[in-house]
DNA sequence: ACCTGAACACCGTTCAAGT
DNA sequence: ACCTGAACACCGTTCAAGT
């Protein structure tokens, strides 16, 4: 019993385990200079491991991107929360935006990646960003209630406008105003009359 | 003289006429069917050419792009001249954008291709559609003139965010009304008071 | 249990050789 | 003047062979 416990996973091997960090940090230093389409071999070549490894690790690119992401998508969850009991809805809702779509520029080709699992319940992107969902679900309904957001735009429309906006300034400098604008743009509308 | 006529192109031969309009053939349907990252190799073996001669008519994918998209850019150029002498800037500036969508939505991917085209002046599929873009400033300008169109919205902004929302709904179905939906977001504003 | 790395079927792109 | 197609350096992915 002592050597199969029932239902948990044994403590990975040690070598497993430093070969696991060592992928991740070649994936994220080749995420951050070259996307989220960098070469999976040239990552395994830079963490010194067969793509094999890789693959053992990590069954899909997906996979890959989201281990490299949960923390991020964790502290949004956290931040969601936070605003909802502090700020209020008119507040909220921008800041949170922006804080989002701040991190979906984090690596060429991430909103994309988001805007495939925003639209496929399945992917593990998508399940592992679920509590964030929820949190920013909580918000959103509040301020449809407060009545400072339309009630035909659902969470999830704004989550795919913020993906769209990140997208539209993915290949801007990291430190440009341009997606914050972008998004005022959006919030309170191209038109008047 | 005749053999060698000043600043005139010679009439091209007639085997390389003809593999040229193989080659379009091949690849809208390629572009239509997988998108615009369709294999440059795989369309060539279909037009019955080698890849040589592919790269001969089309030095670049945005080149082959480019021969697909002339004609409809001119025709949103002249959508665009058409709506600004017949319908009010309120309608006639949605409508457009409308049209816009629809057409960046022919091809996965085309959606991007314009993006890149948009934030860099030199390239093919930019100066392609500059006719288009010169009539749109004009009815942007006449729509931010009549008030209707915040003055702090160029006209590049306005291309930027409709090519965001193609790109948002690039995987639906191609006959649904989502794009529109999240344009009349855009255009009106997602928040209130 | 985990790792290695050769192997396979692709890809974009080039260029010598043909006609 | 134009075309061919082999060739090069990649890519993602798999899997037999090792330890």
């Amino acid at each position: 019993m002592a050597k199969t416990p029932a239902g948990g996973a044994r403590p990975p091997r040690a070598d497993a385990r430093r070969n696991q960090e060592r992928i991740l940090a070649a994936a994220r230093e080749a995420f951050t200079r070259h996307g989220v389409d960098a070469s999976l071999n040239d990552i395994a070549r830079r963490a010194g491991v067969g793509p094999g490894t890789l693959y053992r690790h990590f069954p899909t690119r997906e996979a890959l991107l989201e281990a490299m992401l949960a923390d991020r998508y964790h502290a949004l969850a956290g931040h969601a929360r936070d605003l909802a009991g502090t700020a209020p809805p008119a507040e909220a809702v921008p800041r949170w935006l922006s804080a989002f779509v701040r991190d979906l520029r984090a690596f060429r080709g991430l909103a994309t990646s988001m805007k495939n699992a925003l639209y496929d319940e399945g992917s593990v992107l998508f399940v592992s960003c679920k509590e964030m969902q929820v949190a920013w679900d909580v918000l959103v309904v509040h301020a449809q209630v407060a009545g400072v957001v339309r009630q035909d735009a659902s969470p999830a429309d704004l989550l795919r406008l913020a993906a769209a906006l990140a997208w539209a300034t993915e290949d801007l400098p990291e430190d440009t105003t341009e997606a914050d604008r972008l998004l005022d743009l959006m919030l309170t509308g191209v038109m008047r009359g």
